[in-house]
DNA sequence: CAGTGTGGTTAGCGGTCGTTAACCTTAGCC
DNA sequence: GGCTAAGGTTAACGACCGCTAACCACACTG
């Protein structure tokens, strides 16, 4: 693993700062001078790092479910004969990341139609390789419920983990460890609810 | 109570046209063009009926608030006496929203910030007030959770029911009341996990 | 010290978009 | 039967936006 210490390049600068702006106002929300201007730059700029602000949104997307997608996998193949902790480890990972990355979350599923044909092919896929990582996990732990129902319990535990930006400013809430432990509680009631008087 | 049976007015063909527009492609993603095109009228035709793309936005937001709102209040004095069946019709109610109204909801959370100042704190005031009638139901039943937290189940909750829209094409998914009962089910294990470990 | 690649700048073009203006048709009314 | 109001039409304007062009400063390198 190389962790990485050095100081972020350009790029991804504006990569984060381009996340942030398009989950604020949308990606025909933010013109390309804004996004210069949160980096110090100014407008195009930022052409001699990316070919275009569509190449921008691209990236983003496509880095945020590779992420999601070999972060699962690994944590899947770690917990590898213990179902409940394979569970237990997704939910953890995405947790992480929902708390850590927002603005890439809400663009994750807020943005995928802005794409390029290929691009949004290429994120769906990854996307849906990342869903069944869960439903087979789900369906190790709750044999009992049928494929149909996993699927749809796996996307309403997204959503109820990817809830989290939609939180007014902090204060009145859990601070960022108790709300982890919140979400987690909370998604496994969600799947155990899930399973009853479904043949379980 | 006046149920209508009429045909739906003009003004009612171009709000529903266009909440499905803005839900596909975002606010700023759809042309006035192709909203009027929907109607079967075209471009500035829109102007006999609305101030600007602006004010149909604003009253789309306004309208679900309203309806989310008022129809929760009903709810509550309702189920009066009883926390569990108030707490329950809560979770009905929305999950019929969210079901039969997709559109509105993916708005509801997602193009807030398109709004003049005036109408966005209308509308935050009433998703507010919303969130605040659920918070005190949860406490009925969970005393033991802290209101922060309960807060955040609540946001959590919303997350987990209004995550209908993300899903794919049918086909692989249950069917419309399987569906609402497994959504219901998910919620009550969500709110009920979510008290665990907590003074409960 | 000339040459070159890197990462900026400003000016401006072409297209799109929301909105307005001006005009037209039809239905209902006195 | 003219008048008016309602609900359309097309043309066009002004603003904005993504992107390109042209130019420039500087750090390295042989």
């Amino acid at each position: 693993m190389t962790t990485r210490t050095d100081a972020p390049t350009r790029r991804e600068q504006i990569l984060r700062e381009a996340a942030r702006l398009f989950a604020e106002r949308g990606f025909h929300g933010v013109g390309v001078d804004e996004i210069g201007a949160a980096v110090g730059i100014s407008g195009p700029g930022l052409y001699r790092h990316f070919a275009g602000k569509d190449a921008m949104l691209a990236e983003l997307l496509v880095g945020i479910s590779e992420r999601l997608l070999t972060g699962g996998r690994r944590r899947v193949a770690e917990a590898a004969g213990d179902p409940e902790a394979v569970l237990d480890s997704l939910v953890e990972g995405h947790i992480d990341f929902a708390l850590d990355d927002r603005p890439l979350i809400t663009l994750h599923d807020r943005e995928l139609d802005r794409l390029r044909d290929s691009d949004r092919k290429l994120v769906r896929q990854l996307q849906r390789q990342y869903v069944e990582l869960w439903v087979a996990a789900l369906r190790e732990v709750r044999p009992g419920l049928p494929e149909p129902s996993a699927r749809a319990a796996v996307h309403a535990v997204f959503g109820l983990l990817n809830s989290t930006p939609h939180l007014g400013r902090p204060g009145a809430l859990p601070g960022r460890t108790a709300m982890a432990a919140l979400l987690h509680r909370m998604a496994r009631g969600a799947f155990a609810a899930a399973a009853e008087g479904q043949g379980e």
